[in-house]
Order: structure tokens, then sequence, then C-alpha cells
DNA sequence: AGCATCTTCCAAAGCGCTTTGGCTGCCTAG
DNA sequence: CTAGGCAGCCAAAGCGCTTTGGAAGATGCT
């Protein structure tokens, strides 16, 4: 069933019909409310291949995903995928992936604008100056950056937690409770997440005169066996740190077990604190001792993104409107004073 | 640059250059290079929308991805997207995800397909006679199952592990290390997968006369927490199992808790086997005592997926092939003789 | 009544590609 | 020398929608 027919079924002409189910207003009530039933009735669905020949949208959002034998995709992906597809499968959006190699990224993104596969796309893990956002921009695409970058020249629309801000609240409540040499398990600092991770534990520090100390500052990806390895790193460390602050979850896991290996116990010997990005499959609370962590829903943020792209593509929002959501500093056993 | 404009430059009809480009025989040897020659060098590529509606096809590959409020996405879909998108980058494919409500997966399957979205779809994590499938074969639209299905009158295209193969030589393995209280920590038996898997302990137990016994097997989402609390379960009984098969590592995460918890030492008292999907984030040697694993690479697996989606599209594979991977048992220190 | 102004609808022209159905000119076979 | 065949090209008809530029009829105003 297509437009032809179903004008040719109503004795109407494609035009008035196209009118009447896009909500153009040169058409009756009575009209539109005829062609509505019908299409309804018939089961009519406008071609989107069609359409989107017509009008150049594609109903779709977009994200250029980083691929390759070395590469990994993070498994916070599939959460923020989860928040992303509950916002598009309500509004009948539908997210195209399209893999690329590291150094193609830019002529990717130019295909995908150039085909108008995507209405909109989202960046995510910037890293400063990132070239993604100056090349989104220069092609005029509507999109949204998850997390933000730094030094660049022009304002970006973004939505990122307060990183600087959970971390350092983090250190501070370490400090209070006594601890000097505090540790940083971070993600490579190229990602501007991290870099805004040791500026916050930095800043809490500096606030009472301590510092972050070059042998204490860690940054790898986030696997639970870099995790294990930084433990064991700081550990061995003749003068140990008594507290860590960690990027992640998994991260934690490697720390933990680091700790029984080494016969030290949490909270006692080690304070410990997490990043949780909340996931389903793994939790704080079901840790040996329940995790102190800086809590933030990745998937609630990939629904917001969803939520604000969609609105871009349709011209609701506009500008560089700038989004960021505090974090939560969640209490639980794997903290305590630090030990004399 | 569009046809139009191309043909004109090189003085030819649309037809022509379209024939040249596209590789059709009715054009001299000669005229094609001057045509494709002429179409790099002003970067001319065809418009996919306008392609689209003329051919029908995508040039790509969908997923109907279920989502909602109540529905986490299971993490190893990142891995298997990363294999899938290996294989799609390097074939300039993109990849469709469709999110649907549980409920409304027919009519998203239906939409995706009328709408002629993409070329092929791939079904996940099948169910016995998965109703998915049924729709899938009479849509007539090119698609792969990975996993099976059981008690379809029909056959149908697949890869899949050998689940019941893996899960009765790790059975048998443990039975020939003197146990004979063995327990299954398995994922919801609404997945075929997960039918396989206990039906290959089974096996292996009934050859050695023994059983699986209804207390000891277990099922759940393969979560950190249902891992933890299974194994509380079974550890707890009075006559507790001496040894474990769990269908994840995640899964596993939470049994070393609890035997942890419970004083119990991995493989003195207890000795435990995972499935291993090969995540990169979490390995089977960063366990505290490291893990015996029946492995396979989920991510190969969606690589081989998009190879064999890609020839499907093009008519290359036809007919329900059936593709089986063994699976590797690789045995660690998580398992020992039986306790006496 | 006469003119301007809406309201409501329509025919037709795209959007940029593929594909059908020729047409032309040259070569070969009879 | 001619019919037939073939290689090589083209014009035009879609694909199914949106949108432009009217046109007809109804309505309001003087």
């Amino acid at each position: 069933m297509n437009l032809k027919q179903l004008s040719h079924m109503l004795s109407l002409s494609q035009t008035t019909v196209s009118r009447a189910l896009n909500g153009y207003p040169e058409v009756s009530e009575d009209t539109r409310r005829r062609v509505i039933d019908a299409a309804k009735r018939h089961g009519y669905r406008p071609n989107p291949s069609a359409r989107r020949l017509a009008t150049g949208k594609a109903g779709m959002i977009g994200y250029v995903m980083p691929t390759g034998e070395s590469v990994d995709i993070d498994p916070h992906f599939v959460e923020f995928l989860s928040g992303l597809g509950d916002y598009a499968r309500a509004h009948e959006l539908d997210l195209v992936l399209s893999p690329t190699l590291l150094d193609e990224e830019e002529m990717t993104y130019r295909r995908v604008v150039a085909n108008k596969q995507v209405d909109a796309v989202y960046v995510s893990s910037p890293r400063p100056a990132d070239r993604r956002i100056k090349l989104v921009e220069q092609l005029g695409i509507p999109y949204i950056v998850h997390g933000r970058s730094e030094g660049l020249d022009f304002d970006y629309p973004f939505l990122d937690i307060d990183n600087e801000g959970a971390f350092h609240d983090a250190a501070r409540l370490l400090i209070q409770l006594g601890h000097r040499r505090i540790a940083l398990m971070n993600d490579e600092l190229t990602k501007t997440f991290a870099i805004h991770r040791e500026r916050g534990v930095r800043r809490a520090l500096a606030a009472s005169a301590l510092e972050l100390f070059p042998e204490l500052a860690l940054t790898a990806t986030m696997t639970e066996e870099n995790g294990y390895r930084g433990a064991r790193a700081l550990l061995d460390l003749p003068d140990r740190p008594t507290a860590i602050i960690c990027s992640s979850m998994i991260m934690a896991l490697g720390i933990v077990r680091a700790t029984r290996e080494l016969n030290l116990e949490i909270p006692r010997d080690l304070s410990l604190v997490a990043h949780d990005d909340v996931f389903h499959y793994l939790k704080p609370e079901s840790f040996p001792v329940p995790l102190t962590t800086t809590r933030s829903s990745i998937r609630a943020a990939g629904e917001r993104i969803a939520e604000r792209l969609a609105a871009r593509m349709s011209g609701l929002e506009t500008g560089a409107r700038a989004e960021v959501w505090p974090v939560d500093l969640v209490v639980r056993g794997s903290i305590a004073g630090a030990p004399v």
C-alpha cells in the first residue's frame, strides 16, 4: 500500500493525502480525519526510503563506532545503548552504527553526513581538542557530545557528569578520614573525563596542602587485569597508599584481588572508592566489602542524549547547550579512617 | 556531484555511467575506465537514498534490539558487536539497531522488513520454537540465527557453539576427578543454549550412572549477584556439591565471593568451571585462582555472522546452512580431585 | 454585485538512482 | 550483397514520497 493507491482509494490527490498525514494546515479537518482513518485501516506507512530521498531526513541517530583488531568496545557502551534505545524505541527512531578504523574516523563521519544516513550523531569519550567535535560542527549535522572536550575555540552542546566534583568529593572525604597518601587509578589521560577526575583529586589534596604523588597516579584502560597490576604496584611500594580512588568498578575487582593476595584488608589496611557507572550485572554492594562509589548512571545519560538529539533534529534545541550532571557519592563499607 | 552532473561532464548518458560504475558488461572497457577515473577524480559517490529507493537494497545489517525499563542488554552484546563491526567496517556495511519492546518484537521485524531498512538481520539468543525465526523466514529476508532453536518444523541458517559438548566435557572431566555431586549454575532455561548446556551435563553424569540433582541445578540471569546467591544456596546445603559448572564468568565472580565468605577454598573444597565468552576486561586468568573454562570467543562469532550475512545478502550463501563451532576446554587451577 | 481573500485541493516537478526497451553502426555469415 | 547479430550507447520510465505553484470554490467586505 503506497501513497498513490491510498489517494486513489480516497479519490484525493497524493498531495492532499501526504499533507493530511503530515499535519499540514491546508487540509480540512474533515478530510484529515478520513485520510488518517483510511491510512490506519489499510496499514499504510510511508516508505522511508522515498521519504528520505525527498526530504533528506533519515529518522535515524548515528554513532561512528571505532573498531579494529586492537580496539575493544567499552563495556559501558551497552549500558549507554540501553538508555539510547529506551528513548529511541518510544519515538520510533533507529540507531545506525557505522564501524570505522580509528584513523579513518574523519572519512566515516564525512560519508555518513554526505549520505544523509542519519539526522544526528553523538560523539563519545572526547579527548581534549577533539577533532571529531570540530568536524561535526563544520559538517553542520546536529550532534551532542557525551562528555566534554577542552581547548576548543567554540562552544558545543554536550552532556557530561561532574567528574571533577565527584572525584574531588571522594578525595576530600578520604582526607577527612585522615588519609594522606591517596592513590588514583585512572583511565588513560587522553580522555577528558580522566583529566577531570585527576583534577578533582588534586584540587581536594591541594586544599589540605597535600598532593597527588606521581608514583600514586596510575593510568590504564579499565580492565580487571590492569586493576590488579596497578594495585600490586601501589601496594608493593615501600610507603604504600592508604587509600585508592579508582575510575571503574571492573578495575576495582582487580584491586580487591590484589589486596587479598597481599593479605590486606579493606577498609582496615586500605580504603577504596570506585566510580560506578551502574551496571546491572555488577553492583558495588556485591563486593566482598561493599564499595563506596561515586555513582552516575550511564544508561540515564544515554536516554537523555537521545532525547536531546531528537530535540535538535526537530529544531527544538539549538545552540551550545551544556548540561552537567551532579554525581552521587555513596558511602559504603570500603572506606575507614587511615591506619595509624 | 551526482550522476547527472557526472554524466554531463563525460558527455555520456546516466545509463552508461551507472552501468560503467556498477560493472555491467554492456559498456566498453575504454568508457568504463574513463568513467571510473572521472568518478574518482570528482569524488562521486552514489546517493544511497536514491539507490535504495531504486533498488530496494539498503546496504545495512539489522538487529532488532529488545529494550525497556526492565530489559538489560547483555554485556556479551558489545563483544558480539565488536566482531560484527570488524567485518562490517571492512566491507562498508553499517548496522541498524531497531530498539523494540519485547512484546512488540514482531511488529518491529515487520516494519524493518517492510521498510527495506536493512538487507539482512541476525537473531540472537533464540528460544525453543522461537517465533522470531519463523517470522523472518516468512518475511523472506536473509538472516542468520546466532545460537539455535529447537522444535521448529523447518531448517534455518545458524551459527552456534557446541554448548552441549562443552558442558559435557567439563562435567566429564569433573567426574573423572572424582566429583559426584556436581552443580550447574545456568542461565534461564528459556534460552536454547542454556538447555543445551544442561543437557551436556546430564549426559556426562548419566554416562557414569550419576545424575543432576534438582537442588543442584540453578538458573538465573548472569549477574554477579545471582552468582553469589546461587553459590550461597548451594554451599549452605547439608550435602553440598563439590564442584560447580557455571555459565558465565560474571556469575563466577559471585561464586568466588561466596566461597570466600564461607572460608572455602578453590579448588580444595570446591572445583569451579565457567564458560568464558572472552571478554577483554575480565579474564579467567585474573581470578584469585585461575579459572578452568569452556571458551569460545563471541567476538569471533560476530565477525563470522557478519560475513555470512553479507554472503546471503549477495546470494552467495543460501539454504539452511548450519555451523557449529567446537569449544575449547581450558584447564586452569580452579579444579581438583573431589575432597574425600 | 464585484472584488479580494481564504480555504481546500490538485497536477506536476523534483529527489538521484537503476533498469527497461530501444536504436545505431559495424561485423560476420550465407 | 544482404540479413542477422552484437557491441555500445541512450531516452525515458520508474522507485514513492514531498513540495511548488496554481486553481476552484467559498466567504467576506464594500
